[in-house]
DNA sequence: ACTACTAATCGTATATTTGCGATTAGAGAT
DNA sequence: ATCTCTAATCGCAAATATACGATTAGTAGT
């Protein structure tokens, strides 16, 4: 990108709902939320098998995803336990429902 | 992108929710369709000056709320006037709803 | 036809995202 | 210490996204 302008300054409502909007546009992180929200808690293997991506592709999913705050994962060797972050959960619903009030 | 899988099918719903997800991960974008909801209407022009972005940035970002259904154009010259697309508006905010239940 | 105005599109540069295979890291179990 | 298993990270390639200035398109008025 080629600004030269200083990065400009959204209210941090618009930007935090910015980045959980970001973290959900793409198809699989929608998928991988949504298999979570039915599972409650599910590990990366087995999203691995439910779509047909790579093993490091899911991961860079889940990665951005936690990075949004979204999920969290819980050590449960040898696996890791991802659940949804309730507590964003409820933040990231609430800016939603404030935009389309 | 390097893929040598077709692309993958997901549902009718999660590949809507991503579109319209997609075209809320930007803070231009919120803050615009934030504008639009309190203005009801307004110009490209208006949100030119109202962002210190240049004018055919602020279009590209209206092309891609266009894209995505979100927001229609209405020639009223020699302007063009903005407004929410109340119908897909419904439609997104059932689908983020249905999301976070 | 010409002018004036708005807004879209083009061309370009750079940053980010998406995806893969390969490698590495981390945590038990032997 | 070594082995096994899971999952993260690295390195790469290609597609998209973001932003800008410059140009073009479209419409209304003169």
């Amino acid at each position: 990108m080629k600004r030269n302008l200083e990065h400009i300054e959204y209210e941090k409502d618009t930007e935090a709902l910015a980045k959980f909007a970001k973290a959900l546009g793409h198809p699989t992180r929608i998928a991988i939320l949504k298999h979570l929200e039915k599972q409650s808690c599910c590990f990366t293997g087995d999203l691995v098998n439910v779509f047909p991506l790579a093993q490091s592709t899911v991961s860079q999913h889940l990665k951005e995803l936690k990075n949004a705050g979204l999920i969290q994962g819980e050590l449960k060797p040898p696996k890791i336990k991802y659940c949804i972050n309730q507590e964003n959960w409820k933040i990231a619903k609430a800016l939603f429902q404030q935009l389309f009030d």
